[in-house]
DNA sequence: ATATCCGGCTTGTCCGACAAACTATGGGTG
DNA sequence: CACCCATAGTTTGTCGGACAAGCCGGATAT
């Protein structure tokens, strides 16, 4: 009854072997000295370095792989690597999903970014990135009355214009919102005859603006796309309060790393 | 020679029983027939109905506890769970510094992000978001001459008021950029003069921006917030492209689920 | 009725084992 | 001398069993 009432002390934080064994590696790794592509050795050499069993190893491997900070080689030799950005995504996608987000956030929050990436592409994209787009563009244009197919472009295209704006942060703050934001284009363009138009019109917008280096129609064109898919998805008699539904669990089930 | 020549096949996907049983419990858990809070079962009985050893079972709920789709309870009994997004965000941020983003990146990034949230803060906040942070201001008024403890309350501002906004997908995407760029925060107060009583002043603004329910206000001095924030960060004599350090590593460290 | 003890269940770890896949090494062959 | 193949060794993925420690519930003693 009276230990409940005072908190003291903090909770003793016990630590498993196989929780130290991973964050060991993961220090190794964050601090540098183990560089992302260099070798982490065997199971059998982390049993002997850290005196623990190979079950335990293990178990601190799958953590780690789980986390994208190391990887089996093709030749399922176990390597520090670089967490993908996929993996991170897809991850937080599932994530929303649990918690059912609205709609309506998620609109709110692709908004901002979509216009951000678009500003952020006009001033800074090269010319390999500009031609990527065109090429997307272009198969649009060939899929006009094909919404799946052209759901997938435009997922991405917005993609593609997010790595055009050559900053990582935005492309991954943005990516786990369009993970789940564009698969309902597809929706849109089955239930609104116009919808598919308009879309490839505001991409060609958007590239012409890129070419240009002009972060101002950038942005705009990039708010109207964004708000004609809001238009679309209420017209397709869709509530933005509605929770993102489990439906789209499949496209963040892939890639786990 | 000639097998590596055409490349008409997939590379086929060998799943190891582990990550077979570990997908297995996650489709459970996302298509909802787990729901949060639910007991997964023991280790024997899931042994019992994959068929597998326990060694195997234990490496597939590695895998799924790191995800955040399950967790030990205060009895190590195995509950399903939803993923915390502090854990995510943590991991965003890791991924963040071992790419080594620039502060460039980082800025331009949490700027559009802290921008929205305080317009969207100002549109949704309700009373006890506002008293949150109102009281943070009132500790931050009180430590004026301890950047330490002024760096964390400005990074718990920043989070207050991605809370107030109401918008879980803004507030996830906010949350990697915020945990690598408000850690500056303290470095600029002891370097700069005026930094602390700005940032103050700035929150004040805020404050009364949201209760005023007056978006434009809030996008506004958000927007000066920023911009001051960069401007300290170059008057401390740093470069904006240089990489986001590893020192950072220890905010992201923390509280893996 | 309360406090205490005991036995069962569960987890974390360990040990040893084996098949399959892969690597390397060495020998045979043209 | 160069090349190909077989064989042995290494490494991973999985298995079965084992045990200490912690937690729980029920039985027992006071």
């Amino acid at each position: 009854m009276l230990a409940a009432a005072e908190d003291r002390f903090e909770r003793v934080e016990v630590a498993s072997a196989c929780h130290l064994v991973a964050e060991a590696i993961e220090r190794e790794i964050l601090s540098g000295r183990l560089r992302p592509g260099d070798g982490v050795g065997t199971e059998a050499a982390l049993c002997r370095q850290f005196g623990v069993n190979r079950s335990t190893v293990r178990e601190a491997i799958r953590m780690l792989e789980q986390g994208g900070l190391v990887q089996r080689g093709g030749d399922r030799r176990l390597y520090a690597s670089l967490p993908r950005y996929s993996g991170l995504s897809s991850r937080v996608s599932r994530a929303l999903i649990l918690h059912e987000v609205t709609f309506r956030e998620l609109w709110a929050t692709a908004r901002v970014l979509e216009i951000a990436a678009a500003e952020q592409a006009a001033e800074n994209a090269d010319a390999a990135a500009i031609d990527a787009l065109e090429e997307n563009q272009a198969r649009a244009e060939q899929a006009l009355d094909d919404p799946a197919r052209l759901a997938e472009l435009d997922s991405q295209f917005h993609s593609l214009m997010s790595k055009a704006s050559r900053n990582r942060v935005l492309d991954l703050a943005r990516e786990p919102a369009g993970l789940l934001f564009f698969p309902t284009t597809e929706m849109i363009c089955r239930r609104v005859p116009k919808g598919a138009a308009r879309m490839v019109a505001a991409h060609r917008h958007l590239i012409e603006a890129l070419k240009a280096r002009d972060a101002a129609a950038a942005a705009l064109w990039m708010a109207r796309h964004v708000a004609d898919w809001r238009k679309g998805f209420e017209r397709a008699g869709r509530d933005l309060d509605e929770p993102v539904e489990r439906v789209f669990a499949r496209h963040a089930l892939r890639a786990p790393y």
